[in-house]
DNA sequence: GTATTTTAACTAATCATATTAGTTTTGTCA
DNA sequence: TGACAAAACTAATATGATTAGTTAAAATAC
């Protein structure tokens, strides 16, 4: 009979922690009224079903993971960037494996235009036009991107990977690969421009 | 009363066409008994639990592509060779959502160690052995490919991507940027060999 | 060929969880 | 203060997984 002081908030927070603690598959109604200090029921005061819940939870976490995407990357232009974003990204994910995979999961399915993947969006799309690569080719280098960080994300939290040799590293490189793909198509297109030589691109300038 | 002519692997094939229309989420012991022409509790004569069909469904798609990965590779090597491995699996993913879905998230939690995780682990290994790239690079390059691939291909699913820009020019790009990525390995491994000044990679020769 | 054992189907029952219906309480606002 | 809306509750329903216990078909032993 007493009144928590529940908002959407504090609910998708209980909710993103279980989420963690259990995976999103295991979180229930049950577990979420338990911690919230309430019964079942009372959530639907607060939401619409469990599978909205988990849409919204994706909603959430792809604001949250903007945001922090957004502060990092004040005063910081280039390659470097692009980097701190990707580890951001993959931060966020080992931080909040649960909530990470709703987001991959739930993907815009649900309604919800998911803002942060536009944000991502602008970030590239930016980078790209700083130099001289299309607007159609940002597209590619968007998807690319977003494929390669989220499945290492999702790959790593499942624990595909041995652990004798370090993940980090391996995500490392693999940004600098695809950061080296960003000068090659930029370096294809200058030498479309100038209709010179082929001019090779300089390669990731800190990897052994 | 009478007997079907049950075993695992029409269990699985009819489990996995379940999954890749209803998605894995959805697959039921009730669908699937109905489809199968039998009643729920039967099943339990041949899985253990629900949460376990999905573990084999999981392990059942990995051993078919791993052996239509093995099939395309037959006379074939070098760039080459990784570039068809991605395309079958993507090709995959694209013919069968559901299982994929449940080859990506039921990831080797659930015992069944994923053998053809390990059949593409031997090809990408003889690729970069076949180059001057060490085992340990190996390793990090056959985790690269696995989050692109596998990253690309739920994205696509989930239809993440805008419609107006073809999906598979985006995940040939990608492709062919960890390819040059392996050779700047390779390149980078040389000119340590020769003591020499640092020596540009070559870039990807296809590419625009 | 019959008897025994195992296998795979069944029905009936249980349990967990999401969800709905209807009620009560609490806080807000005229 | 008194009406109203919001948010909690209890009780009930539905669905789906799972278990218990039963029966019939196939395989195997004799």
């Amino acid at each position: 009979m007493p009144r928590m002081n529940l908002d959407k908030r504090k609910i998708l927070e209980a909710a993103g922690a279980l989420a963690n603690e259990l995976s999103v598959k295991k979180l229930s109604l049950n577990a979420l009224a338990a911690r919230l200090g309430i019964k079942p029921p009372s959530l639907y005061n607060h939401v619409e079903s469990l599978d909205r819940l988990r849409g919204e939870l994706m909603a959430y976490g792809w604001e949250t993971l903007g945001n922090e995407v957004s502060d990092t990357l004040i005063g910081v232009s280039g390659d470097e960037a692009i980097r701190r974003a990707c580890h951001v990204i993959y931060d966020y994910a080992s931080r909040n494996p649960g909530v990470f995979e709703a987001m991959a999961y739930y993907n815009s399915e649900d309604g919800e235009g998911n803002s942060p993947a536009d944000r991502l969006s602008d970030i590239v799309y930016r980078l790209c036009s700083a130099r001289n690569v299309s607007e159609a080719q940002a597209t590619h280098v968007l998807r690319i991107f977003r494929s390669y960080v989220e499945g290492f994300a999702l790959l790593a939290r499942h624990r595909s990977f041995s652990r004798d040799i370090p993940v980090r590293e391996s995500f490392d490189l693999g940004v600098e690969f695809l950061i080296a793909g960003i000068h090659q198509l930029e370096n294809a297109h200058c030498s479309q421009l100038k209709n010179g030589a082929e001019q090779p691109p300089e390669g990731s300038e800190n990897h052994a």
